[in-house]
DNA sequence: TCAGCATATCAGTTTTTCCAATATTGTATA
DNA sequence: TATACAATATTGGAAAAACTGATATGCTGA
């Protein structure tokens, strides 16, 4: 079993470039830093690094493993730092509405995120098309709702506030012919396979960027499921189109997904949260919008 | 420092509920994952459980460091994966059909698997309601398609194999009235709201617990995402009956859901993956159904 | 060739982790 | 209110893992 030892081993002799100097640096002998290293790739049945005659230098498998292990490192950090402070004071309800490609994707983390903070909040989860969102709002059957703002029915006696305009760029795996040009056009896009995200409210925008002058890709896949498209681009059998907010840098499997800027102007996708004009929310919405609001911005997601 | 031992055993336990559980899982002593925990929580300087007589659960600081710790443990088992052994010498294509219950929740992972251990292998999804996938089969649009294969239609010029029998249980929170009961009855569930989690295939069956006899649940919430169930049934605001196979124990905020069997007998949901009679699958297409067969049984999920 | 600088190996020591037995604590029950 | 029960906590000694320091080995460049 891999140990966090080893990793924080590995990545210092990746650093340094050399066992020795990683010693150094860990405050620990030469030969400590040597045999964790050949135990982790006897572990993984591969080498990690080519040794020279100046130092070590990470193989092919051992620059896919690097990206691991700083994950890892990471996570380990972030763990220790995690432990909060929470606010029991504020107590009370909060009825949520939202569609569902906003709710698996970014609204239950924060909600978790959220309930954490205030344990004696609680929150009621309704999925629904966004129509209904909103007649639940004015007819007072819900407090708020997480919308696309672009696509709202105006003048519904709603108010919303825009909390994040998730640009859209195009998803490729790492090592996709795409990533060499300095600029990509939706013409060039169109060249390449193309996987569509599936969903209520926002695929209405997402497939409007092909025209008589782009020309059309080839849709290789059509799916409801983020990760399946994800997997999709990850192992560069297609690209995609579709927001910030959704993306991730890894896959499942830990291969990872880049994002390129598009030559042309995309559409930004707005999410934010709307709520009715009439009435005034309690504490624990307006609490509720606003950590929605920070955690958006605040780049948890 | 945070040691990869101490989070797998602080995983354990979170899943276990209690320490001594916890320890015959992983098969070392009680004292010995007793003081992992107390090291952890001494370097954290934060009590990570409660100690209750029946067990340990999850404070709040707990319930956060548990999110991290699974981040933690997760890209442990990314690395190690990343570089697993590849067979380059089977190549292909294989068109896989599936309905998006089944894709989210065990299909991807394996998908990304195999991908990894056969990279020549081109595996290409589609998403589609049974009846489509089944007519798609038979004229060869699709090589494989993952069904429930008890609502398979007969007859139809396919060949299945179930690879798994699920049974369907009550999903409810810990400190659920149910929990007391000795024997519960779907007479006893309709008198507690119900959540539904909405997909193209398996609602059909899951809805046709409740009869006369039973009574009918006041539904709380229909969604399409799992995750939100489950955090409405952990919360204890309703209750559902779910497959074992997108059980997990936890929320993302750590909070437990526990299952119950019922009284009556519930059809088991049946996985498997189907093929058209006519023609020979190609060896690409039989190496994936392999590949579902060994990481379901084998309890990957 | 040989100095210089790097990793590899190995035996012995230190530190960590583990086990087994036992003490302690809280709940339910009679 | 005693008692059984089921859980965690504690502790001393054994086992395993990790580390050190000395030494072997290998490559480069003057």
């Amino acid at each position: 079993m891999l140990t966090h030892r080893q990793i924080r081993y590995f990545l210092a002799v990746v650093d340094a470039g050399q066992v020795s100097a990683a010693a150094r640096a860990l405050n620990v002998s030469q030969s400590a830093v040597t045999l964790s290293i050949k135990d982790m790739e006897g572990m993984l049945g591969t080498a990690l690094f080519d040794r020279l005659p100046t130092g070590l230098r990470l193989t092919r498998a051992g620059q896919q493993f690097r990206h691991h292990a700083r994950d890892i490192a990471v996570s380990f950090e972030a763990a220790m730092k995690s432990v909060e402070a929470t606010d029991d004071a504020v107590t009370g309800r909060v009825r949520l509405g939202m569609s569902w490609t906003l709710s698996s994707y970014f609204a239950i983390p924060v909600i978790e995120h959220f309930t954490r903070q205030h344990p004696r909040i609680d929150v009621e989860l309704t999925e629904e098309p966004r129509e209904v969102l909103e007649q639940a709002l004015v007819e007072d059957q819900l407090d708020l709702a997480l919308v696309l703002t672009s696509n709202l029915t105006s003048g519904a006696g709603l108010k919303s506030r825009t909390f994040h305009r998730s640009p859209r760029r195009l998803w490729v795996s790492v090592d996709h012919p795409l990533t060499r040009q300095k600029t990509v056009t939706l013409t060039d896009v169109a060249k390449h396979p193309y996987a569509v995200l599936r969903s209520d409210d926002a695929d209405k925008q997402g497939l409007a960027y092909w025209t008589d002058l782009t020309g059309h890709p080839e849709i290789k896949l059509i799916s409801t499921s983020v990760e399946a498209v994800r997997s999709l681009v990850a192992a560069g059998r297609a690209v995609t189109i579709l927001s910030d907010v959704i993306y991730r840098p890894w896959t499942l499997d830990g291969r990872r997904v880049e994002r390129i800027d598009l030559a042309e102007a995309i559409p930004t996708m707005d999410v934010g949260i709307a709520w009715s004009a009439a009435g005034t929310l309690s504490p624990a919405a307006k609490l509720l919008r606003g950590a929605f609001n920070t955690s958006i911005s605040g780049g948890h997601i």
